[in-house]
DNA sequence: CGACACCATACTGTATACAATGTACAGGTC
DNA sequence: GACCTGTACATTGTATACAGTATGGTGTCG
């Protein structure tokens, strides 16, 4: 989803230019509690500000900017309460999801996931923390594919785009953090594709728990309790 | 929330806009699969487009209108298969909410628990099915407050419009429905007062699973498996 | 009689113009 | 000097005008 822009730019330009910003916030290139005009994005894109409101609508949605009304747009603040609000979440329905995947998918699709795996593996070997975490947005879509719950897959979508601004932070304090899942998503993938859909849940449950575990304190320094 | 169109209209006639639309489709006045075009929307309430376009991507955030790029947008259909994804995700979703407002919230305002029971009550009383469900509602909500989690209120609101599009349904085919769930809500308001955040989770994703098996096959017969 | 192409139409998508509101700064008053 | 008030400006919110695309019908040709 990161990378759709590479496709007809003509095409929803709301879309597209969601997902622009949607980059620049989660890399860090849009800071927390940046003002965005609608002008100012307006002119930067080259569009008039009517796509511009409905991509900001589409950001809000996904919590990545705050409105306050007749007042203008922020980047999200972010915070250990907003980390801690995101992760719970998390927990429960990306392990819901796991087990979805894992139980009514068809065996060509999972296939794919060793593919993303040798990718996540030379991300990592060339230090490429940009192309490692949008692998492994890739394979978070994958999963959301297999499982064939829309509803959860809007859901995610959303927090998946929260979680990764936080991770991408991590990463640059210390970039060894990406090691630390890599065999665990390994192992999912493998409960997934066996089909064994409560291991699955399980592991991604106990994955996603440590990861925010391991996280939360370098949050609070970085940003505040919130 | 589905009241809040008494507050002055003049202020954010998007959200107004989307709110009443949501009541209209939630209440069946509009319906599955019914095409909605800006114009005529803008007509009806005497606004142009623009606010217009905005309060539809608010209703296709929560998933209650479906948009194809360029050809339109359509009042959501129903579908065995829709349900059992809002409700896979409400259980998991509503339990967390229900353990996390019995934790971490105020004795004062857990008070009003009390007040909205007995407003349950009146309306079943009364069979006013709209009413009941507009209170209920407002326990959800009440809930979600509580919890102080605004990422997981976010995604909960959407889910909580879809799912009573169905109960609603359910209730114009056995008016009787309403019962089943009184005495368990009852018991999560208890717990979530006694602050047993374990048990209020366990009973709301008991209720939850309870409401939806009994709902499925009604649903199935009504709209087709999807 | 059927199929394909073309055109009219209706609607969405985008740009621009206008209205309303919130904010900041300057000036005046106590 | 501090506080209040009025005004100018910046920005959001809404309306309207224009452009582009999908659809349905009609006409013509095979």
């Amino acid at each position: 989803m990161i990378l759709a822009r590479i496709q007809k730019l003509s095409v929803a330009i709301p879309e597209n230019l969601a997902e622009m910003l949607e980059e620049e916030i989660i890399f860090g290139r849009l800071k927390s509690r940046e003002r965005l005009t609608e002008e100012m994005v307006a002119a930067r894109y080259g569009v008039s500000r009517s796509p511009v409101r409905e991509a900001l609508r589409l950001l809000e949605r996904d919590g990545l900017v705050m409105r306050e009304a007749r007042r203008g747009i922020w980047v999200s603040p972010m915070s250990q309460r907003d980390f801690d609000e995101v992760y719970t979440c998390r927990i429960e329905l990306e392990g819901l999801v796991a087990k979805q995947a894992a139980e009514f998918a068809d065996i060509e699709k999972k296939a794919e996931f060793k593919n993303l795996l040798s990718e996540l593996k030379q991300a990592q070997a060339r230090n490429d923390a940009r192309q490692f975490f949008i692998v492994d947005v890739r394979g978070s879509f994958l999963t959301y594919t297999l499982a064939g719950n829309k509803t959860l897959t809007r859901l995610l979508g959303g927090l998946e785009k929260q979680a990764l601004r936080y991770r991408y932070h991590a990463y640059e304090q210390d970039p060894k953090i990406i090691q630390l899942s890599l065999d665990d998503t390994a192992r999912i993938y493998d409960a997934i594709t066996a089909g064994d859909g409560e291991s699955a849940k399980a592991m991604t449950e106990n994955l996603i728990r440590e990861i925010w575990q391991s996280m939360r304190a370098g949050i609070r320094d970085a940003f505040g309790e919130g």
